[in-house]
DNA sequence: TTTAGCACTCGTCATCCCTGAGTGCTAACT
DNA sequence: AGTTAGCACTCAGGGATGACGAGTGCTAAA
């Protein structure tokens, strides 16, 4: 059976009114949109087509029908109309960034909830390194006030951290110069993995009297190695699921709320190609998820990062709609991060002890 | 009417017990239960004395008793038994924090996750400073590489934060030390409502060849000292309240979790004295909360700053359970927090541009 | 090819009734 | 005086029943 433009016209139309209303939709309704002139009869034999070739489902006999997810996908390829944001929506939203990524630190996790904000659906941002494994570039040591110091370490991803280090020892200035010395000529480019307990026993030997440091400051070192190279997730507004009519039983929501951990999005396809990626209910990696879909897209943050935002939702989302906030969202990111001047970017905590 | 010895121990048995099941007790369950030697007629009359006064309430005529909030209150106070940790639970949480507490920053999070874990409710963790405003102790300004450096800020909260900062223009080592100098002179143990725009002018005109960096850098600070002022709050574990068949009801849920968001939860008061403080139902701030209790209790972290961690459940929830859980736990984290070598405690994170 | 008409299906909703848990009262008992 | 057994009464919950209506598929006419 061929897929004729009326057929198309016919099933975007479902989409669309299921999109809405979340309940089956009968070919009366069709009927009566404007822009088909055609009887209810007639829709009733496309649909019937339509399901025949697995883009419609049928709850039971006498509903109207729903998309299969041959069916979303098909709409999400091709039928989908893009939605235009309106003034009001990208002016809300550019507010919005400005005011609250001012906030150091936990960017990420306000840029999830901005984006559920924003879709009113639960949202994750993950950030995750792209390139070389990260290694150290650079020691300091700064002497704080008596007995303690600040140790500053800064990684080839551009990364600066730094630690407060108390100690009841008495340690000379030009102590700290040599350890740092020290450890700058024996820790420099190497990763988390290859500082083993030979380097360390051999820095130990030339660190002098500073040497009961040395431990202290590879662990953290190595800590912040391993810190760098995963990706941490961010999962916010799960309870925005509640809203949606699919979940309105609770144990469905539970279902797919104890499923979607960070795990889960952590695992989740980076989108591939193209500006957004759509997983269509059954596509998705979960079977718990087979009746969610999730829509995501990239940013670039720069220094080797990359950020991804996605949102999950019922099957029947308005994609249109999420994929063009999603889009628009990623792209001023991208261009926040991007700006190379006092960016209210990644910013630093400090460390206290 | 007096409260006798009897009353007390009923009421205790009847808060118990719907405490484990969620349903009304009837008079027949209480007499079952082992160490009641009366008959359900004399409960009976029990419980309408105890309705009578206050402690208890009736669905409607044919169903069982349900504690009041006076009846839980009076349950929390006196007649609660003390709930003895395990050894397996005790065990498994330090093992929990000893893990878990390792991954630097967001610690609070992992606390507020570790909580609800355990507690198998929502919770939530807050950080707030006690005692005077902050203020900048000490700058520091390091060269990086050409073109960047990195500006290293101490305050009087024993707290490090850095910043790379790349710039095109090119800045010598001298005026780098000079600017920091003039920084040191000028914004020492001032506070960021003390850093007015005429300060700002005067270092610039003191700054030299570093003049464009001063509102950067001034900015920065600011933005710093505000960020420790005020209090962080993380609240996880929101679809925990799900499981509870009070919140079977989506509209239920909603309610309570839309009016559960961190502003509320900042406002909260704090404990005021003893270990665990108990909010029953009513007694809560938000309306929307009359049917939910808070516990909450708070431990030390050291430097100026003070912690709080607690749950928000179903008015009927395990009192004595999560008394003795979140105690245990704030206890585990004053021991953690407190010690002074190597903590995993508050950590700093890089400053990328 | 489209459309009107019509019989048929089946989920939803309101109604009704039954059941059983639980109560309050009274009268007998200790 | 306090306790207990007995009993009538109340009322929420759960199934059964039936009317209703939205929606379908089919047929025959346009």
């Amino acid at each position: 059976m061929e897929l004729t433009e009326r057929k198309k016209k016919i099933l975007r139309a479902i989409v669309d009114c299921y999109i809405q209303t979340a309940e089956p939709v009968g070919s009366k309704a069709i009927a009566a949109m404007p822009g088909m002139d055609v009887s209810s009869a007639t829709i009733r034999n496309e649909m019937a087509d339509l399901t025949e070739m697995g883009y419609l489902e049928q709850p039971h006999t006498s509903a109207g029908r729903i998309p299969s997810p041959a069916g979303y996908r098909l709409y999400v390829n091709e039928l989908m109309e893009g939605y235009r944001l309106s003034i009001d929506e990208t002016q809300s939203l550019n507010e919005a960034m400005e005011l609250k990524l001012q906030e150091f630190d936990k960017v990420m996790t306000q840029v999830g909830k901005m984006v559920s904000n924003w879709t009113n659906l639960p949202a994750y941002a993950v950030t995750s390194r792209v390139g070389q494994l990260p290694t150290v570039k650079h020691f300091e040591i700064l002497s704080a006030h008596t007995g303690s110091f600040i140790l500053v370490v800064m990684t080839n991803t551009e990364t600066v951290k730094n630690k407060l280090i108390k100690l009841p020892l008495n340690i000379q200035e030009q102590d700290l110069k040599l350890l740092s010395a020290v450890l700058n000529a024996s820790l420099t480019d190497l990763s988390a993995e290859q500082i083993t307990p030979e380097i360390l026993s051999k820095i130990r030997k030339s660190a002098g009297a500073a040497a009961d440091l040395v431990p202290i400051i590879v662990d953290y070192t190595v800590r912040i190695l391993q810190e760098q190279q995963h990706s941490d997730v961010y999962l916010t507004g799960q309870m925005k699921l509640l809203g949606q009519p699919e979940y309105r039983d609770v144990e469905k929501a539970q279902e797919v709320l104890s499923t979607l951990d960070e795990e889960v999005i952590a695992n989740l396809p980076a989108p591939t190609d193209g500006p957004v990626q759509i997983l269509v209910g059954p596509e998705n990696i979960a079977k718990e998820l087979k009746d969610t879909s999730v829509v995501m897209t990239r940013f670039d943050i720069g220094d080797g990062m990359q950020g991804m935002i996605g949102v999950v939702g019922p099957t029947r989302m308005d994609y249109a709609q999420v994929t063009a906030r999603l889009s628009y969202f990623a792209e001023g990111l991208g261009r926040m991060f991007g700006k190379n001047e006092l960016p209210p970017a990644k910013e630093s905590d400090g460390g206290t002890e």
